[in-house]
DNA sequence: CTGAAAGCGCTAACAT
DNA sequence: ATGTTAGCGCTTTCAG
């Protein structure tokens, strides 16, 4: 097991003081007037026995971490998985690394997150955040933390955050529908104040009370268990047998959803038109490829953490937060035609 | 902003020794024998501020940092992802957090990710590790740190790994299909010299052989972008006109297929069985329904923690890491009729 | 240009 | 039973 250097060891192989090989290290070279024969011999000897800096003890002196914390609903869920997975990227290319963690939508459990984000000197924050934490995250901002929201945002919240534009995407999505000739369009999703729900609601409603359409909504409380999702949707689908299209409301209800719709043997579109709001494999694969609304994923997570990098490089800044609404695309397939 | 508290200022006000209050909140009271009474007052007046001591402080000094380094091939993949999701909750259960990232199977990134997770003194190591980082690995167990591969395993590296029983897995999924009829099988995956991948190789080679069927295999170099996966796909399918059924080696490369044989009009299973590793919803929700060999996520999760844990646990234990083979589940649905 | 020295907040011998 | 003290490894003033 070899014994891990410190910067002491090499400032003393190379008799030198630890200050000057801690300049050196730093970038600090020039600005201290450091020969450059000498910056070339330290780093030289640093690359060669491997030196690493203990950034533990650095973190420990400076307050900064490098380290952002990540907090998404739910790492599983293919929505949240491939933001996760381009911050990630970003992130690491710009010398920070991601702690992240699944809230669940828990209120209590992602108090507990930030406590630890905290504890653990996290130089900021990045939240898909679940209600009654507002709290919380002023606090962190209070005590000058950078805080991103996204995918939603909390109104009594004074931070940056990245969403699309849900209202605009359901009401568009739904006249479609409207426009293809169906008229009983129930919407199926989770029971939810978040805003980012409220608003998906919001549009489904709109453009049916455009066209003087009476709304039918369907909560189902979210569960892990995939079961106690499929039942309700299973029941609500066999109560209201006068429906002619149904509009899930989430990836994760939408993908249920079809397996009730898929054993109950329900014909897509003809029995039964289909939209979803997001996007992936098993809406493109499904016996009937299913229209989605799409939420540009790319440009969410670049967004997110571009703003917070900046927020990041620049503490002082004190201009004022804002939010970036996103477009999506209603990709039409055959499941409402 | 409130400044932050150290176990100082609380020494402080309460008139105590700092040691005296490191070891009440370290619950070492008992030990040191000290009275209840000044235990109770000083564990009161911590909860009454607020007080958490810094865990950055705290690890540059014990040396422990509370944190699993958790490396997958690629978190947006579901299969990664909900093993990380599960190891994650049971890793906070017992007091750890964990930093992930994904691997791509790059080895050089996966050095620089190893150097990292060293860096933050990690307490230890969890990987589905890609080729050539043997003396990477190597280095980190004579350091003393637990290291649990999962996924598959490097011959090379004498460390505890969580597996399933490849090949076995495809051998009788093959045998399931020729049972069924089939006769000109084809094996598509990724091109991989990884264990896991091997033995799935084996085990359809194996099966083809007990019946004196001639193996056809086609490997996919992996790319980020999908196209690049399906195209290869196409053309082999397109090329390959006597085949009467298709295993499929990961959950991607099968989505892939499935695009595709979607794409060509191939009707599943009479033109085309189609069989795959891994189970997921799209398998599920297929026009016909994917045969699947389902892995047991759950086992090999608490598996991989459970190991690990011991390991923390017991640092001493020098008993001889072992490997641990988990059954999986084939999945017999349509497609395979 | 370089060195001494003071911490960052915590733990754990080693005294009392 | 409780206090003293020496670091963990690094950055950074302040003096040469």
């Amino acid at each position: 097991m070899k014994k891990k250097l410190s910067i002491v060891d090499i400032a003393q192989s190379l008799n030198v003081s630890k200050t000057t090989v801690s300049f050196i290290l730093n970038g600090r070279a020039q600005e201290k007037r450091i020969s450059p024969e000498l910056v070339e011999r330290v780093l030289k000897y640093v690359e060669e026995v491997g030196y690493k800096p203990n950034s533990l003890a650095k973190s420990l002196r400076t307050g900064k971490s490098n380290i952002i914390g990540l907090m998404v609903e739910d790492i599983s869920n293919p929505f949240f998985a491939s933001i996760a997975r381009l911050i990630e990227d970003r992130a690491y290319k710009n010398g920070y690394k991601i702690i992240y963690c699944s809230t669940d939508n828990d209120t209590g459990k992602t108090k507990d997150l930030i406590n630890m984000f905290r504890d653990r000197h996290v130089d900021g924050y990045i939240i898909a955040p679940p209600e009654g934490i507002e709290d919380d995250l002023n606090s962190l901002i209070k005590d000058g933390m950078p805080v991103v929201m996204f995918d939603r945002h909390l109104p009594q919240v004074n931070a940056d955050y990245v969403e699309i534009d849900n209202l605009f995407s359901t009401y568009n999505a739904t006249l479609h529908l409207i426009d293809k000739g169906y008229k009983n369009i129930a919407f199926i999703t989770f029971a939810s104040r978040q805003t980012q729900m409220v608003a998906r609601v919001q549009g489904y409603k709109d453009a049916l009370a455009s066209k003087g359409l009476t709304p039918v909504i369907k909560e189902i409380v979210f569960n892990q268990d995939e079961d106690l999702i499929i039942g309700p949707i299973e029941s609500f689908l066999k109560e209201h047998t006068g429906l002619d299209a149904v509009f899930f409301g989430t990836n994760h209800v939408g993908a249920c959803g079809l397996k009730v719709i898929s054993s109950l043997g329900i014909k897509v579109p003809e029995d039964l038109a289909v939209i979803s709001f997001d996007d992936y494999d098993v809406f493109k694969l499904y016996k009937t490829p299913v229209t989605a609304i799409a939420q540009p994923i790319i440009d969410i997570a670049d967004n997110v953490i571009t703003v917070l990098l900046n927020k990041l490089n620049n503490p002082l800044s004190a201009n004022k937060p804002q939010g970036v609404i996103l477009k999506t695309e209603l990709r039409i397939r055959d499941s409402s035609k």
